[in-house]
DNA sequence: GAAGGAGGTTAACTATGCTTAACCACGCGG
DNA sequence: CCGCGTGGTTAAGCATAGTTAACCTCCTTC
């Protein structure tokens, strides 16, 4: 029987391998905030289900199954924020936490739904694609972190790193949200940037800078 | 700690005084197919958390703090087959099952979205304006249950038990859903009901005519 | 080569939440 | 008064899912 925790750990192996971590169990204790014996044991059900393989040096794979499994929650995922964004409103950096839960509760009618209403290939609230877009990916359509930006030149907020609500909410009451433009002052010295928004000027640590994924925009005045 | 389990067994206390029962332990072992076992352990946690009390006799009776969650996913969930149905169109039949897993997955911030979406006081697809209304707040608004319908006269089916999927499924196959009109034909002697609908003649049991409540319509040939 | 750190496992424990089997208490009917 | 049904509990067991403590195995570093 499949339950949260399991779609939860599936989720995740996927997620940190988008991301081109190679995923071992210590990676999934800090993805999911839980301890290394707890990873060891979910492993062990996952097996016994068919879901992921462990290969000998370690490193954790999904089967087939698992992979199913895992690319169908990402799309409810998906679904359920642009539902919660598009259809209801809901402020952008409240929408991953919501659909987070709410993704373990779709059917494939409800799912139907949501693709008929909504379509495919929209972006999600946090201007990413899909969660498992991979960074290659993002450069391939041209996109640059933050943290990678040159001084004197802007750009448009493309996507964030949802993962974290915290960040969301610093970014947000800093005028730093999906679509927003900003102007990258300078680089300083201890890795932080200077930074220019409609709300003012900012400066924002590397911690930050690189969990934010930016586009070119031609050079103007602000 | 709440869980969707306490959650459950709340929500069926809940409903079940609604249906004007007693709610005993025997009750909720019926009410959530459950072992009897299980309900005694369950009553325990919930009693340890403080949201309900089982009086002398063995009457079970929810706590201010624990009829205030009942009371919430009640709301939640009706607002989830509102937007179900209204939103996204789905089947009236389907939509029960549906809620019952989003409701616990639903936060006051998606919920004050909902109510801000859809307004309040409309009724479910099935025809309830709340799942937890009484059959004595039904015989109020003029409903009478069908299998109380007398012969010779026509009737609009107002709200139907949404608890059992099976039964939804089998009065859509016969065109039996909410705001469908009916005549009576002929009540038989062993306790069976010839009905007229737009789809055709059907006989129906006591068993699902007591699950349907209907609003009388003014006589004249369907 | 000893020390340490990273990674992983086992062991012991806790809590939820379900099952079946066994048992107990009460009321009622013959 | 004995048996039976209803209702409830305890006991034993299982699966999930987490924790901390302890330990083992490498690999690296001094």
């Amino acid at each position: 029987m499949i339950t949260v925790s399991k779609e939860d750990y599936l989720k995740a192996i996927l997620e940190a391998e988008s991301e081109g971590e190679t995923v071992i169990s210590a990676t999934l204790a800090h993805w999911l905030s839980v301890s290394p014996p707890a990873v060891t044991m979910a492993l062990r059900r996952l097996k016994k289900d068919g879901l992921v393989r462990v290969l000998a040096g370690g490193e954790v794979r999904l089967t087939a199954a698992g992979r199913k499994i895992a690319h169908k929650l990402t799309l409810r995922h998906h679904l359920i924020e642009r539902m919660l964004s598009e259809v209801f409103g809901m402020e952008w950096y409240k929408i991953h936490d919501e659909a987070e839960r709410l993704e373990h509760a779709v059917s494939p009618d409800f799912e139907a739904k949501l693709l008929a209403k909504l379509g495919r290939g929209g972006a999600c609230p946090h201007g990413n694609l899909s969660e498992m877009e991979s960074p290659a990916s993002r450069l391939r359509r041209g996109l640059v972190l933050l943290s990678e930006a040159e001084a004197g030149k802007r750009y448009r907020v493309s996507g964030i790193y949802e993962r974290d609500r915290q960040l969301l909410e610093f970014l947000e009451a800093r005028g730093i949200r999906p679509g927003a433009e900003l102007g990258v002052t300078e680089r300083n010295y201890d890795k932080t940037l200077s930074i220019r928004t409609a709300a003012g000027n900012l400066v924002l640590g590397r911690l930050a800078a690189e969990k934010i994924w930016v586009s070119r925009l031609p050079s103007r005045p602000l």
